[in-house]
DNA sequence: CTGTGTGCAAAACCTTTGCACGAGC
DNA sequence: GCTCGTGCAAAGGTTTTGCACACAG
């Protein structure tokens, strides 16, 4: 599996953008925290390692991951845009509990096939695609 | 089938609320409007009927009209929220091209036995779904 | 009458942008 | 050196909230 540094610099090689420490911190922590994280999440698991990197790196940052495809935005209608791994290329889907906000992914083969037959269907060359089923957990009940 | 506005008054009598001229005109406007429909594109609808209606009461009738189900918040990733109508029971999906923002609805059976398989898998009570799948379309190729 | 709803303006919130300085190549 | 990147603060856009008055039940 190639790693996500390389693909993070041949990007910026190729688009004449520069290597720079703030981007390794941010891509460094961006893949070690759990995913579907938030900008200020992000940001706030940063400060400790480097207080002086600032919101709009982050921002600009992840921007840079979803152009590149090391990220991918998600949004759980909580008001903010949140990044899980984009590089991951299985189709999955989440599953967010509507009361205590808990969130786990599921993979279901069928999503592919469905995303294939829209597309075909309705002539559109797809690239990418959310799919977010909201309920109540076990725990909540 | 069961009209929006007696559901609409059932549970405003239910939760002690009281029913108003403007969450008339807001509740008729909105369903006029042909969905996807954004906070401030239905409030520019009413300046039209009603121009002393503010922004605080449509976003407030939105979210009472999301509470009893007659609509459904969507996210097309354009940094504000959509609604459509909710009560519609149809499982529908989304299909955004992301070049020209147009949109079109889609409905695949598969979506339902899907998302049912998945909330028996993980003991969630479902209560709704997202689905979007982005591409560009034909046009904009 | 009592409590809820409304309109306005201000606040809160997330995200983007302008600018001067700093750093990579 | 030239260009891109950064941090800060300020602006931008959307949504929420506080408050005094209005109105439904």
């Amino acid at each position: 599996m190639r790693k996500e540094n390389e693909i993070l610099n041949d990007y910026l090689r190729q688009k004449g953008l520069k290597q720079t420490s703030q981007r390794n911190v941010i891509l460094e922590t961006f893949l070690a925290s759990g995913g579907h994280i938030s900008a200020d999440e992000l940001q706030e698991m940063i400060r400790k390692k480097n207080p002086r990197i600032g919101f709009s790196t982050v921002y600009r940052s992840l921007r840079l991951f979803t152009e590149c495809g090391i990220a991918r935005e998600v949004n759980f209608g909580d008001g903010r845009a949140r990044f899980e791994r984009g590089f991951d290329k299985t189709q999955h889907g989440h599953l967010v509990c509507t009361s205590c906000g808990k969130t786990e992914e599921f993979t279901v083969a069928a999503i592919q096939k469905t995303i294939k037959h829209i597309s075909e269907k309705y002539d559109y060359k797809p690239d990418g695609h959310r799919f977010e089923v909201y309920g109540i957990c076990k725990k909540c009940r």
